[in-house]
Formats: C-alpha cells, structure tokens, sequence
DNA sequence: CGTTACCTGAAA
DNA sequence: TTTCAGGTAACG
C-alpha cells in the first residue's frame, strides 16, 4: 500500500509524539485465518525483551522502512507493505480490525500495527539492512540522488523503465503509483527499455520522480484502498494523481484515453500520446 | 530477467 | 465467482 510519501507522512507525524517516549508492553493479538508472525527474524520473546522499557530517540524512514530508534542501540523497523497501517491511538480507544500488535507507550498512548493482508511486519534490528533482503539503492529526495545516479541505474538495462524505478535496490521508496505518476510527468513511456533513454530523457525522469513523490508528501500520501496516516485520516494524492487508475479517463494534458497494461504482473497506467 | 506465491477482503 | 490490490522474496 504505502510508498515513499506515504511512510514519510507517518514519520513525521510520529516523530514529535514518539520521541522520548518509552515503550512499556507489546501486545500480539490472536491470529485470525491462517497464522503469519508479524514478528520478523526472532521469536516474539527476543522482541519482547528488547523493545519492553526502550525509549525511542527518533523516527527515521528508509525507502519504505520505518525505524524507530532506540536507546539500547537497536531499532525497530516496521513495513506496511501492501495493507498495513501504523495507528498511534490512546489507549482507550476503539478497537482497529485486522489489529496484529499493540506497542504501549508511557503517555498513555499505544501504537497499534494492523495489517488485513498479513504481509507486513516488525523486525528488531541493529540497522534496517538487516531487515532487507537485499541493498536498499538512495533515497530520492536526497542530495545524493542525482541525474548520473538515475543514469546509472538504468543505463545497459533492457528491463522496462517502470521497473527500474521499482526495484528497490536502484532507488528506494517507489511504488506502483508514483512510478506511474513519475513516467508520465518525464513523457516517457514506461514500457521502454530503461537503457535506451536519452540523456535529456534521463534528466526529465529525474526530475519527475523528485516531482510526484514531494507532491506525495504534500498531500499527505494516497488514499485508494487502505492506506491511512497515525491518525487513521486519508491523504490527498489520490485527487491528484493523472494516469494512476484513471484508465479510460481522458488525460488532462490532450484529452486521449488513458490506458492500462499488464508489465511485471502490476498495473500499469499511461497516456499513449503524451508518453514516448 | 519475468513470473509466482504469500493472504484476505472488496468490488466487478 | 472472478478479479484485483500502494509490495517483495523466492522461484525458474
């Protein structure tokens, strides 16, 4: 569900409300269905013990890792994945369906972690990394995505553009949406192989997908489907997104349908006349 | 490199 | 009943 503005919104919200505060109880609800650990990498004891009475000195993203920072030198990452959501709720609050663990904190408050899909998770790690399979590429919005980075990363590859900006290992943080969105703000069609962009071509995506992903961050991440931020609220992208699901719409640029493709078994978004 | 599995619910 | 879903890791 949630890419990279999506996670960010979170973090921010979080970070001010979090840090400081201690951690006092984890609470992992029954399973419901079929039984998935959301704990990752140990077993729920290990995690019990390390994040139980650990104050959190920050919040910190990592393409679409959030970490929390603790004082005992570990961090607790968690990922969202397609469907999960990261809620921070008092601790009287109503009950949050598809509820996977409940992390109290000592102002009365509790980060709830509830994920309908069960693809998400926690990790107790020493660096994100270790949550990764594998290396996760630069972040975007850093100084250190530049033009050649990008260039870089596609150069030689017969793999379409879209999934150059998908894979996780050459930039992190994009997904379905603002890979789309960032295609059509360069004009590239994302079905060209990533290699036989022009320099100029490069520099536009470049810039695109700096672009879609701080409007993203603007308007507090997309709400489609499921994704929601700390408070359980919608963001706004998704009144602003031009191809994203608006196959058959009229592009707002030349009027010409958009249309959909199957490419690496995702949806892919696109209007045929303005994306060369 | 592309495809498939993971899991569940909502919408077509 | 079938299709689809903001992701990723494990396949072949």
């Amino acid at each position: 569900m949630p890419e990279l503005p999506e996670v960010e919104t979170i973090r921010r919200d979080l970070e001010g409300r979090l840090t400081g505060r201690r951690f006092t109880a984890v609470r992992i609800p029954p399973d419901w269905g079929k039984p998935v650990p959301v704990i990752k990498g140990i077993d729920e004891a290990r995690f019990r013990e390390g994040v139980i009475g650990a104050r959190v000195e920050g919040v910190e993203r990592r393409g679409k890792y959030l970490a929390f920072r603790l004082d005992n030198g570990l961090q607790l990452a968690v990922h969202l994945r397609m469907t999960g959501s990261l809620l921070h709720r008092p601790a009287g609050a109503g009950p949050d369906r598809f509820l996977r663990a409940t992390l109290a904190l000592d102002d009365g408050t509790e980060l709830r972690f509830a994920d309908m899909r069960k693809f998400g998770g926690l990790w107790l790690v020493e660096d994100v990394a270790d949550a990764v399979a594998g290396d996760l590429g630069p972040e975007p919005l850093s100084e250190g995505f530049t033009e050649s980075v990008l260039a870089g990363a596609l150069r030689g590859r017969k793999a379409p553009v879209k999934a150059v900006l998908l894979d996780q290992r050459r930039v992190a943080g994009i997904g379905n949406i603002y890979a789309d969105e960032a295609c059509f703000a360069a004009g590239i069609d994302p079905r060209r192989p990533a290699g036989s962009l022009s320099p100029e071509e490069v520099a536009a995506l470049h810039a695109a997908v700096r672009k879609v992903l701080l409007f993203g961050v603007e308007s507090r991440g997309a709400s489609f489907r499921d994704y929601q931020d700390a408070d359980g609220n919608s963001g706004s992208m998704q009144m602003h997104v031009q191809v994203f699901r608006r196959n058959g719409k009229p592009c707002y640029a030349c009027g010409a349908a958009i249309e959909r493709v199957r490419l690496g078994g995702r949806s892919t978004h696109f209007c045929p006349k303005c994306q060369r």
